[in-house]
DNA sequence: TAGGATCCACTGGTGGATCCGT
DNA sequence: ACGGATCCACCAGTGGATCCTA
């Protein structure tokens, strides 16, 4: 579940976060283009868009249905949208939940942390209301977790599992957490999955995703070892 | 679960049936026409086509995941492709067999004696290797099992969930059912869906759907009554 | 300002069946 | 002849995230 460490997946490692400076200062619509992705019309209304431009241009070969962007390497992609002075403006989506066996989960074989043991953040800089094409790629940060940072994501994790493990999932809300939350993740607010009631009965009730919240990838863009509150 | 009877829904079942009638002798292309729907290019490939021409025609409000066709008649419609002589040329597709829960099913209850229940047989008349638009709809037949023919598909039936409630999956081939077999469906081949080992073990095998034989919808389609061997 | 709601692209699985090698 | 393999259309669900109102 660590990061892979011998030399040459450390050095392949190395050479994707070097491609990934090289492109500081593009445009998105420019990579698009020299891409062959057409990025004209509805530039808005399209927000994956541009992680899928990024993936792309670093050859992340994950698809769907995989762990990491860079199975090979552990690594996962992550644009993020920052305003002038570099502070992300949203908070930042990692995975989906799975509500049906919270139970079982533990930290050290989650999802969740798969994703986060290595992430090469990608700063996107957005001018107020912005499309897309315009935004420009800022320096990437490649991030590892702490050990005092996994803590910290532990104890976020296990209060979730925890409530859901009892049936509580109704209070479950994206108060919880301190650096890692849980909030609605569907595509109309229709959409069902199932979970398990205090009495053991199943439940419907709407997919949820971990984010992690703007004030804590604000602080590792600046300092990777950071602590905020 | 039987069809139901007041005499509304009769006389609805009726101007359904009349409504197949009058498209007796057309062409499924000019019907594919009549809608507004392409049916150039590449017509062979298509191999479910005629079957969404016709629910078109009649109207089907189903969509997919429903139980029937035309929900409210329970009826279900069938296209099915004869040779010159009317005799089919293939077996019938019913619907999917579910194995995860074969164990908990009951003919009465079974998602394929529904769609049994009560059938509106659409023949498509083909030439050798003609191609759909080509091929024209005959005389309609609307079936319901009698009595003595439900006995026989729910022996087969039973032969069926008892085999995999026993968890002896591989052994259920096509050479089984007098007139209700199980086959694979998949699209490519390699999708897998889960099943239960006598040891309670789940087992990855790929998805079946129940059929028809040839033989039984042949008599049928000549005598809704017929006992065929 | 941040919690809850929503948007688009993509794709795997399902429903419509027929193909085709032995 | 028929048992096993396969084909296309369609759509709900997932993954990429940001929007938006109280």
């Amino acid at each position: 579940m660590a990061p892979a460490d011998d030399a040459c997946t450390e050095s392949r490692i190395a050479a994707l976060l070097d491609r990934a400076r090289g492109l500081t200062g593009m445009r998105v619509g420019e990579l698009a283009t020299s891409l062959g992705v057409h990025s004209g019309g509805d530039a808005v209304r399209t927000k994956g868009t541009p992680g899928a431009i990024l993936e792309l241009a670093l050859g992340a070969t994950g698809g769907s249905s995989k762990v990491h962007d860079f199975p090979e390497l552990g690594v996962e992609l992550k644009t993020i949208p920052v305003d002038l002075r570099g502070v992300p403006v949203e908070s930042t989506y990692v995975c989906t939940l799975s509500l049906g066996d919270a139970e079982m989960q533990e930290w050290e074989d989650s999802w969740v942390r798969a994703k986060l043991a290595l992430v090469l953040f990608v700063p996107l800089v957005a001018g107020d209301g912005e499309p897309w094409p315009e935004r420009r790629i800022a320096e990437p940060v490649l991030w590892s977790p702490t050990r005092e940072q996994d803590d910290v994501l532990r104890s976020d994790f296990d209060d979730v599992v925890g409530l859901i493990g009892v049936g509580r999932i109704e209070e479950l809300t994206a108060h919880r957490g301190r650096w890692l939350q849980v909030r609605p993740k569907a595509a109309h607010g229709r959409v069902r999955t199932v979970a398990w009631g205090s009495e053991g009965e199943a439940i419907a009730t709407i997919p949820r995703g971990f984010y992690l919240r703007t004030r804590f990838t604000g602080a590792i863009l600046g300092d990777p070892r950071a602590m905020p509150d």
